[in-house]
DNA sequence: TGCCAGGCCCTCTTTAGGGCCTT
């Protein structure tokens, strides 16, 4: 696995609190390896409750699909197992970590993996875009979609491709060789007015690097 | 038909309030 892999992750849920009782139904990710998506996982799973009408209709999962799907601690379990310790990117990270977090305590697991967020990043990359919303920065991007949304693997692969697409815009801007996962972690930490001038110095920098390397 | 929470971030700010984003 080479070092620029990472896991696109997403939570479809039954509302937005684990804190108050919620939890996930379905979940989806891809696996990118530079700019490629070389692997994926989905699986519904049953949190042991019924969901609302609006989750359902928010996201065509049904009460009986979820009835008939593993429970959530099996799931978790394959799931865990699938991430390793790879650096995870979510959209609205902290959401989909809230959710994550709280599923791998109830298996005895923790997390140690990194984890990135597209909307920070966006909004510090394309401020000028209309709104931050997945659905939105994906068309603003010119991002090709099934058509789906609020279903897990449908929007891992768009924000997956979105993750690709700012890098690439990062990467043209600044003509770097590339974009490391953590540089666009540090970046989505300090401030937006912060962000084109640490971009410069990191530039610099890296150029110093190449000059006494070569 | 989301109003539930929580973190980020802006501003008419920092002794605070409110919009955005996720389901």
């Amino acid at each position: 696995m080479s070092s620029s892999t990472v896991i696109v992750l997403d939570f479809e849920t039954s509302g937005h609190s684990p804190g108050l009782g919620d939890r996930p139904i379905e979940v989806g990710a891809v696996r990118l390896e530079g700019n490629r998506i070389m692997d994926h996982f989905q699986e519904l799973m049953n949190p042991g409750f019924p969901i609302g009408w609006f989750i359902e209709s928010l996201t065509g999962i049904s009460n009986q699909q979820i009835a008939q799907a593993p429970p959530c601690e099996e799931v978790m379990t394959r799931f865990a197992d699938w991430i390793g310790d790879t650096p995870l990117i979510a959209h609205n990270a902290a959401f989909d970590r809230r959710f994550l977090d709280a599923e791998l305590a109830l298996i005895g697991r923790s997390r140690d993996n990194p984890m990135a967020c597209t909307v920070l990043m966006a909004r510090r990359i394309l401020p000028e875009a209309p709104n931050h919303k997945l659905a939105t920065l994906v068309h603003y991007c010119g991002i090709p979609t099934s058509g789906i949304f609020h279903r897990a693997l449908a929007d891992a692969e768009m924000t997956g491709r979105l993750w690709m697409t700012m890098t690439e815009l990062l990467r043209e801007r600044y003509k770097l060789d590339a974009i490391p996962f953590a540089l666009m972690q540090h970046l989505s930490r300090i401030s937006r007015t912060r962000v084109e001038h640490y971009l410069e110095k990191y530039c610099r920098q890296r150029q110093d690097h190449l000059n006494r390397a070569g």
